[in-house]
DNA sequence: GACTGGCCTATTTTT
DNA sequence: TAGGCCAGTC
């Protein structure tokens, strides 16, 4: 254990009672003193007693998890349940759900959801509240179930009070409506500690979530109030976040030395941004390893997933920018892959077609391609539930032996004709199935999606499942095997530890600490800022901005196209 | 009902 | 640049 040195403010922290509302900024030290406060309220535990210590992502239950390590010892540690509150909500349903309907609690995943929704016609909200009556639950409603538990049910409330006399909730200024809800009903008799910054509100834009959520806590609760926001014990000398609040508040400041822009042409014919990019994480990577002595953790940050999934692609190959070698980055691209994993199974149901009948193989495969376009309907794209009938037209047609109508479905039926062979040699069975994917728009867009699926470092462990399911002729349940394969590796995964390059939404990336990051600027969309923009829509992004920068410890490269605007005003000119 | 071409616009997300 | 969406055509 690390001792920790008390300041005055510290102290008064730790000997304030009742509520306590803790603001400051990255690495002002809001974690550790929440810890330091629960660890003196451990002493005073009766038995089965715990602190409930409630945050929003499994990746920051992690990393507070391991912060304890630093300040606890582990009997005390194993008083302190950290959580996410999703987590929390399930449990809670999942125990007291009968409550309210009169049957077990059942759960919907979201893979699950997202299939009802898209042959659902109608407004889906309703029907998710509907579902819920019936006790069947998809994510989003867990939250307001248990808050409505908690406010409704004494039982429920003083259970959870009696187990949890004090409650720390992380990330306090983005709680949505319902976590609030539920951690008013707590602090009737519990002692709720808010840790807040309201300058890392980012996501506003999640219906819920709420500017105004920090003066509700302090109307609510009447918390006894503290400022850290002075303190920052993460870059204490690079002049990180003094940079980064200076792009917050648009004020004039010169860049530390910790803080390089490598600006990229936008004219035609000039070489592509992840050039650039690929060049900043190999020439930041050489200078944090000269400074620390060590291989350091970097972080690829942007706006824009679909920004990253294009260097991601860049940057796993062999390149060179002008006179410089640029050697392929090993990489993880943190996403939510199950656009690519749908495209996945379509690949997948084409390794079984020497195995089926005809109608059979083509059926499968084509609702593997109509359950791709559900996926994508349910994230956003409304022309995708078009797609979904025409292939299931598609479906009809063939299981009915009328004529096809959908391109795609003619160049799978040829492709299918046509004989595919398959050799027993899973990662070159799969690019061959992979090429036929190919031929009409859905299908472009396939092969272009399960491309990506290389890069989530899957290939060995597809290489592997595949292996167990050839069986001489084609591969058996192929896409069962790489569902599982993949419902598997998404455990894992995030069970590891920090890869050392990691490339990740700016969004994503809250909470979590680099020694190096690069972030990057598109040149049409992933911007940091644009003359067309309103306030709002400003100052988020330079939220967002400075949320970025103070995730290094160390140092930041900004690459930005040419003509990007200035995050900070000019100096005034001296005299 | 399915497909093509032209126009227009451009974010973020946990579990 | 790229991809979604709409209108017009087959």
């Amino acid at each position: 254990m690390t001792r920790v040195d008390l300041d005055d403010k510290r102290r008064e922290i730790l000997a304030a009672h009742g509520h306590l509302l803790i603001e400051g900024g990255p690495g002002c030290g809001k974690t550790t003193i929440a810890l330091l406060k629960a660890k003196e309220r451990l002493n005073t535990l009766a038995p089965g007693q715990r602190v409930l210590f409630l945050s929003f992502s499994r990746a920051a239950v992690r990393q507070i998890g391991d912060r304890t390590s630093g300040v606890l010892d582990r009997d005390a540690r194993s008083l302190i349940e950290i959580r996410t509150f999703h987590a929390f909500f399930m449990e809670l349903v999942r125990s007291h759900g009968r409550l309210l309907t009169g049957v077990p609690a059942s759960f919907i995943t979201p893979d699950r959801e997202k299939h009802l929704r898209a042959d659902f016609d109608g407004a889906w909200p309703t029907e998710r509240r509907r579902l819920a009556g019936q006790g069947r639950y998809v994510f989003d409603e867990l939250a307001p179930t248990a808050a409505t538990l908690l406010e409704e049910s004494r039982a429920v409330r003083e259970l959870c009070t009696d187990t949890y006399p004090l409650v720390i909730v992380d990330e306090f200024q983005d709680t949505n409506t319902d976590q609030w809800r539920a951690v008013k009903a707590l602090s009737a008799k519990s002692t709720v500690i808010c840790l807040a910054d309201p300058d890392q509100r980012i996501f506003d834009h999640i219906p819920g979530v709420d500017a105004e959520r920090i003066n509700h806590a302090i109307e609510y609760l009447h918390p006894q109030q503290f400022d850290l926001s002075g303190d920052n014990h993460r870059s204490p000398s690079g002049g990180l976040l003094d940079y980064a609040n200076a792009v917050l508040r648009n004020t004039p400041h010169t860049p530390p030395e910790t803080i390089k822009t490598v600006p990229y042409p936008t004219h035609y014919g000039a070489a592509p941004f992840e050039r650039y990019v690929h060049y900043a994480v190999v020439a930041l990577r050489r200078y944090l390893a000269e400074r620390l002595g060590r291989q350091p953790t970097i972080a690829v940050l942007a706006a824009e997933n679909a920004l990253l999934a294009r260097i991601s692609e860049k940057i796993a190959a062999d390149s060179t920018i002008g006179p410089h070698q640029l050697p392929a980055v090993d990489h993880d691209l943190v996403f939510d892959p199950e656009l690519s994993a749908a495209a996945g199974y379509v690949v997948a149901s084409i390794l079984e077609w020497p195995g089926l009948g005809r109608t059979d193989a083509l059926t499968r495969t084509l609702r593997a391609v109509a359950d791709f376009y559900r996926i994508k309907y349910s994230n956003g794209t409304l022309g995708a539930k078009n797609t979904v009938r025409t292939i299931e037209n598609a479906i009809g047609a063939l299981t009915n032996n009328t004529t096809v109508k959908a391109k795609t479905a003619k160049v799978l039926i040829a492709s299918y004709d046509n004989g595919i062979s398959l050799a027993g040699q899973p990662v070159a069975d799969w690019q061959t199935a992979r090429t036929l994917l190919s031929g009409s728009t859905e299908l472009d867009e396939l092969f272009k999606q399960a491309r990506l699926l290389r890069l989530l470092k899957a290939t060995d462990l597809f290489a592997w499942v595949l292996m167990e399911a050839w069986d001489s002729l084609s591969y058996a349940d192929a896409a069962g095997a790489i569902r599982r394969a993949l419902a598997s590796e998404s455990l894992t995964t995030s069970r590891q530890e920090t890869a050392q390059v990691s490339l990740m939404s700016m969004h994503r990336s809250k909470g979590k600490e680099f020694d190096g990051v690069v972030i990057v600027e598109g040149t049409y969309t992933a911007k940091l800022l644009d003359t067309g923009w309103d306030a709002k829509r400003t100052d988020e992004s330079r939220r967002l901005t400075r949320v970025a920068i103070t995730r290094a410890r160390h140092a930041v490269v900004l690459v930005r196209p040419g003509d990007g605007l200035p995050l900070t005003p000019p100096l005034p000119a001296a005299h």
